[in-house]
DNA sequence: TTTTGTCATAAGCAAAACTTATACTGAATC
DNA sequence: GATTCAGTATAAGTTTTGCTTATGACAAAA
């Protein structure tokens, strides 16, 4: 009996469905009904009355599966307090130097620090910000922070990576724009766009953008009415109408109010795949603390990816 | 986090020693090492100061370590439990019919009783002798049994069959014989011997074994000079120097007192691997229910193999 | 210094779990 | 009463994980 079958079984025994509880965990059903199943079997008693038959149209449990639930329950939790009880004694006072990327990655710097204020309540983390993600990479590869969050690519081999949220390049718009209504654009056909950028020195990937345009056949070179230091004041520049710019799909910029974000894709209407932003966190791939190793393993089942 | 690595855990943390622990769990050493360190980067928290660092002679628990012993301890308790209420409450009163052959597998059958008094307490098993290995399995096929101990081969292909002993055929003599003194004998010099044996119609493998001695160059037709029906009378009769006979491995004959048994090797003495005599259990492919597969999945673990 | 005891690391292999696709079963629908 | 639908099981193939053997590193003892 493994602990991943007593959470595949309180998942089911919650829901009362096997193919929700399989959505809910983030698995295929068949692979939720095997491990069922392999419970079931070392047991050696069903704990489930299946819907497929008898007449029921809902799963049940079984009078074996209500106490094994309640059984089941109470194992989770003290296995999820044996986590925390250690970590608040190993990790007691301990300081966690975290490095981000300031420009781009406000969503991501909150989720972090929910994840670790929820997982580790007793490292104190301290924040530092850095105005290129190379920057921070560089601090983390100095030893001058432990982690850092920033975007790809990696400039150093001694560093390790883990994605943390996928990113590709889209366009925004102001919704007064000519081509606003527009499902998607073809890179192609905004070569005589006006745009709006990042500067150039604080850019992740400006020179990429640049070379990706090329390939469409263009240049934004002169096309690039103003540069500006941050995100916010990007933003607010489309939204008058000053240009038009690149920008992450990491951003949720729904509840801009007079801003449209548009997919890239080919003269063909085919996805645009071509300059990746994704942001990561970073670390020293020797001499990793168990913390730093715990902090990277650990996100992903809460709240980012 | 698994229970496996809860397992490996407080075996760590009793013997206070990587190389013990691992033994005691059957597996190697840095297979235990690797959950175990697995589990540390997870907990984000060293829960042993190792003995090779520092200058310790014995692994240490860490303070966290401790604390996460005791609930390590507490939760694996619990999961046994709560295996053992399911199957208390799903099993309760439920029948297990159970066929043996009976001549053969007196120490086998005593194991198994023993399991499975032990691990479902509540079912009440019923024994039932069959006079050969064949007709164990007949039975299993016509559902008159839930479960057949016996020898293979399997005779039939609906049959499924989990070994629980390796046992190899061996040749006792009496401690008067001749060759009583001699570490291992080879077929070929046995041509000249005279053999008791269990009657034809009983025997699991007469046959393989006549076809096993032409290949040595010899036959034991008219050179059996006894055949029996119980292993107990074989046994007497070769203790009383009557002739010598083939017996499994799989008996514990040390407790006899004037029977010697030796090893079977080829002339230039390397080990004879011919006739197999395997102990295992059988139980229908199909339609196997959730108790006969915990019981088949259970036996391994605890006394047997 | 060499040897010994102990745990960690590495590489290849075996077992387990997962995914996709498909079959089965009883109920609801036409 | 066939036909579709909802819900789960089964099968085949891939990927992940854990395990084994072999080797390395490091401190203590000889």
């Amino acid at each position: 009996m493994e602990l991943r079958q007593l959470r595949y079984f309180v998942a089911v025994a919650e829901e009362l469905h096997f193919s929700k509880a399989a959505q809910r965990l983030y698995v295929s059903q068949p692979a939720l009904s095997q491990q069922i199943g392999l419970l079931e079997n070392e047991i050696g008693v069903e704990l489930f009355i299946r819907a497929s038959r008898q007449h029921l149209r809902k799963v049940e449990l079984s009078e074996a599966g209500q106490h094994f639930f309640q059984a089941a329950q109470k194992i989770l939790q003290l296995s999820q307090q044996a986590i925390e009880q250690a970590r608040e004694i190993g990790l007691h006072q301990q300081v966690l130097h975290v490095g981000v990327y300031k420009t781009a990655l406000r969503e991501r710097i909150v989720e972090l620090l929910q994840v670790l204020n929820r997982d580790f309540p007793n490292v104190e983390v301290k924040l530092v910000e850095f105005p290129t993600p190379q920057n921070v990479q560089e601090a983390v590869l100095a030893e001058q922070i432990d982690l850092g969050l920033t975007l790809l690519p990696l400039h150093y081999a001694e560093l390790n990576a883990k994605v943390i949220k996928k990113g590709s390049l889209r366009v925004i718009l102001s919704q007064q724009h000519p081509r606003a209504l527009e499902v998607s654009l073809s890179l192609a056909s905004l070569w005589d766009e006006r745009w709006v950028e990042i500067t150039r020195s604080l850019h992740p990937v400006y020179d990429e953008i640049e070379q990706m345009c090329q390939l469409a056949g263009f240049s934004r070179v002169g096309k690039i009415v103003q540069e500006v230091s941050s995100l916010e004041l990007l933003i607010s520049l489309v939204e008058v109408g000053r240009g038009i710019a690149f920008i992450s799909s990491a951003y949720d910029l729904s509840k801009e109010p007079n801003i449209v974000v548009k997919e890239l894709v080919h003269a063909d209407d085919s996805p645009f795949v071509s300059v990746a932003i994704d942001s990561a966190l970073v670390y020293l791939g020797k001499n990793g603390s168990p913390l730093i190793r715990a902090v990277v393993g650990g996100i992903g089942e809460g709240m980012l990816v």
